[in-house]
DNA sequence: TTGTACGCGTTATCAT
DNA sequence: ATGATAACGCGTACAA
């Protein structure tokens, strides 16, 4: 007899009945065979093996579903993408920590992009909808209210990074103000004299913290905190508060730029101005995450452990999805210094 | 009467029959007013509509699924995650065009990345195991077979980039030919007298088609095309096959890279030697994908529209979702020159 | 160890 | 327009 493939016409769809019957057996036995395989006889596995590799089954993920109350993915979402989440490392960092976080898993990712536009809510809906057994938030935006959203839901959510209303919600986070302290402290031992900062958003708590950070240590060390002025995380941003900065305080000789996107702003405004980095000014940056390591000279910047965050969300995720209590409090993660030649 | 919300406890999972009791309706007319409200008296609906909204009912995704056969997803396939795809702004505009191809539908993205040490094949079953209702499929290695094993699968499939066994699947592609022949003329008409270039991968039909272009128009011109190294697609490949390249051809006065990643690696060899872009040799990049805007001087590169390749691909994919038949021939676009300072 | 029978939540068919 | 009722494909008590 021979088995017959069908062309491009649907395949029909082969049943777990239709793999019972080819071995002989009943459905509750192959079931048991296909799933752990405990309580089966040798035979009937084998027999159910041979059936399956035979007629190509593979089960139905919505009816397996529909019973086990696991959908077998779990969520990535990305609100709001700004110029900084779409067109950055900062994306393949988040997605290189959830990869990483699910090695070993059968699990799957379903990565949810905030499109402008959409019906606020529509994110939330989803979640609580049952598509997926849990979620990682990264990076949320204040006015996307996720997680007051989320608070009361019964599915396991991480955020990646502290969120801003602290509504009890399990997150991961990186310690920005030790950045920030990091980045002050090595200006300060290089020698600088007078040292300012371009600063991210103020509505994010990343550009909060860093520029906490920054001033803990400066005041700290008994030095001026008034020169400061903001950007937005993308290069050019990063440019024109750098212009703006020296321009009000041409005697800086020291800057500690919150990103390396916009320290590679700061770094082309201050070379076209004829200010030779890091000679005339040290620059420090901050995240390496890809753009660091390509610039000449090769920025000195403090490491966000983005991929490591995500990975502990992921992992923390997993064991939520699997019964257990979610931690007590947040995990942090500890930046450090990168060596280049800016500062 | 106080509707009791329960606090964290697992939500008693309101179903289609609450809503219809709780709107003194069966659960078929519950069903159609919830779906397209074909057929269904107003106050029927508007019975419907307040008991959804009173109860918070969303309909089981998994239930649904099974009856209608769609799971409202599909998947993004990522193979071999090597250098190039997981760090650059390569997989930013993977995302950003499928994103822009999903606006206005209600289907998600299932991001399937290859991790490397798992079962081959596993890809291809979970996208053949009915988990989604198509998928496109980016930038394939040679040794992973997915175009083989999926091209008797019954689920829509678009490639984005020629398959390299063209075994009849659909795929949208850019004209890299034309492309590298772009690359060639500027630096041609800019007066260059002796031209190389350092070439990507030659498994990988992107690099062996620039390559291919570039040929063309020297070989056109009258040129020589003897000067030709291969890098990777990275930063340090491209400095490595620069240095290779000049070493070997010390009267170049233009060369044509083949990624702006690979440029940027010529840039900083060729600067750190001492030899002045695009004063001494003028440098064309490939891509314009985030690199090219960030160096300085700004790159000189062809435009691979990778974005718009991908949202053609999802609006295919989604055409052949919803039953329409594969269109005949590759979807093929075109790149265009970038202006820039290095050539 | 194996089989029987039921339930998961929805949509689709077909009378009414 | 509405309402029974039958699938959809699978896991799993429970009984044997």
């Amino acid at each position: 007899m021979t088995l017959t493939r069908l062309g491009s016409g649907s395949m029909p769809t082969v049943t777990l009945d239709d793999v019972a019957r080819a071995a002989g057996v009943s459905r509750s036995t192959a079931s048991r065979a296909i799933n752990g395989g405990r309580k089966v006889s040798p035979e009937a596995q084998r027999a159910v093996d041979d059936a399956v590799a035979m007629l190509g089954y593979s089960p139905n993920p919505a009816a397996r579903t529909l019973v086990t109350r696991r959908t077998g993915s779990i969520a990535l979402v990305v609100p709001e993408p700004d110029a900084r989440i779409l067109s950055d490392p900062f994306l393949a960092g988040l997605l290189r920590g959830v990869s990483d976080g699910l090695t070993g898993t059968d699990l799957q990712l379903v990565l949810l992009i905030s499109r402008q536009g959409e019906r606020p809510g529509r994110t939330a809906r989803y979640l609580r909808g049952g598509h997926v057994d849990g979620a990682i938030v990264a990076s949320h935006h204040e006015q996307d209210h996720l997680d007051d959203q989320l608070a009361d839901a019964a599915l396991p959510v991480v955020f990646v990074g502290r969120p801003l209303s602290d509504s009890g919600l399990h997150y991961v986070d990186a310690d920005n103000v030790a950045g920030g302290a990091i980045a002050a402290r090595r200006l300060l031992e290089r020698g600088c004299r007078r040292i300012g900062t371009v600063t991210g958003p103020m509505t994010m708590p990343g550009g909060l913290d860093r520029l906490a950070g920054w001033e803990q240590e400066m005041t700290r060390a008994g030095r001026a905190t008034d020169a400061v002025t903001h950007g937005d995380f993308t290069v050019e941003g990063g440019a024109r508060a750098t212009v703006e900065l020296v321009e009000a305080h041409p005697d800086l000789d020291g800057i500690f730029v919150a990103s390396d996107l916009m320290a590679l702003g700061a770094m082309q405004v201050l070379t076209e101005r004829g200010v030779r980095v890091p000679e005339d000014i040290a620059v420090m940056g901050y995240d390496n995450l890809g753009v660091a390591e390509r610039t000449t000279p090769r920025l000195t910047t403090v490491y966000n452990p983005l991929v490591e965050m995500v990975a502990a969300a992921t992992a923390t995720l997993l064991d939520m999805v699997d019964g257990a209590p979610a931690p007590a409090g947040p995990q942090v993660l500890s930046p450090y210094l990168v060596e280049g030649g800016t500062a």
